[in-house]
DNA sequence: AAAAAACTACCGACCGGTTGTTAGTTTACA
DNA sequence: TGTAAACTAACAACCGGTCGGTAGTTTTTT
């Protein structure tokens, strides 16, 4: 279908080019159309953009749950460094995760607000997952007896350290700060 | 100076729309002189941003080596806090942490080469610095005997995950993740 | 001290090329 | 034959960048 067509790749160019770094002829040549016939199946580069951003924001959720649902039952240390390795992951698909990255921390200025409350919406869908996880750990005497809410943003901030070294460091160097990330924060809170 | 002027505001534009979203015609505007002036200071609208970039990342190290300066005879402890503080700060002086980030992460892609070398040829600068604290750390019975890498990494994690969080939240929220996340960290590490 | 030359700072007009988008027309398929 | 999907042609607006030229100041020469 070239409508799906169509967005694989503006998925890709928004991702690796920026919205502004990437033209509507650029989209229409790989493809393999001529630019005035993406708008048979598009209304605008905007409403493209933002229906793109949407799909990306849902794919991160979506996979975030996912990873979690297969290790249900497991101790909770192996489920939080799974979710670790499973964002990772989703952020080195390179296209997902890249135009995730880039819209959060800088989308196309005209946009902002749009994008920021579509984010919101979707923000609140994994917080009430990470505050049971930890809790269960308390429960468990996996976790040392502290306050959850410090240990889930502790948790938030490294997940957001290794998210954005997959941008800066190859790989081999990002599994290395995963690992050695994931270490001192087990350390700094198990029993 | 016009110059001046010059390379204050476009350090603003590109930091906060990036360089695809700043035409040289932005930047004559908001110095309050014409497009074409522009070029009596200026050779090209790249050399204008290489040149910029350059300013950023010497800056960026010139903070963090002057803030541990001051700190020089502290504990190890409050040596690493520190840097974890004034790093978040001059982030948070919008737009030279802006363009920062904005530029290791998301580079232009036509100069993405040029960028990365000269990143590079800066990154070196700090690492010297941090093993040596560490090790300090080790040294006087503030930190746990281990591996002095893994700390590293682990701390340049710490460090990039509270400057990723300073683009996607407030700032009272990122106080609260980095409290949060140098807690646990400091507990990981810690005799 | 006066005249000439050089320099600085700026601008309007313009270049070739690209942007997102529309209108009208042809092609392919059911 | 009708409909969907592709096309060509064109649009106004903007892009980075250059040109020739004009004031006003500074420096050099006579």
């Amino acid at each position: 279908m070239t409508s799906d067509s169509i967005n694989r790749t503006a998925l890709e160019l928004f991702a690796e080019c920026g919205y502004d770094g990437t033209s509507m002829a650029d989209i229409a040549k790989q493809v393999g159309i001529k630019k005035p016939s993406l708008y048979n199946y598009v209304n605008s580069k905007e409403s493209l953009f933002l229906s793109i951003i949407d799909d990306v924001f849902r794919s991160y959720v979506d996979y975030v749950n996912q990873s979690l649902d297969e290790r249900q039952g497991d101790t909770v240390k192996n489920q939080l460094k799974q979710v670790l390795i499973s964002i990772s992951q989703f952020l080195s698909s390179r296209h997902l995760g890249m135009l995730y990255m880039r819209v959060l921390m800088f989308p196309p200025l005209d946009l902002k607000e749009t994008i920021n409350r579509r984010f919101e919406a979707f923000e609140g869908e994994t917080d009430e997952i990470f505050i049971e996880l930890f809790k269960l750990g308390v429960h468990n005497q996996e976790i040392k007896d502290g306050d959850i809410e410090t240990y889930v943003q502790a948790f938030y901030t490294l997940l957001d350290g290794i998210s954005t070294d997959m941008f800066i460091y190859s790989q081999p160097k990002v599994n290395t700060k995963l690992e050695s990330g994931w270490y001192v924060f087990w350390q700094g809170i198990c029993v």
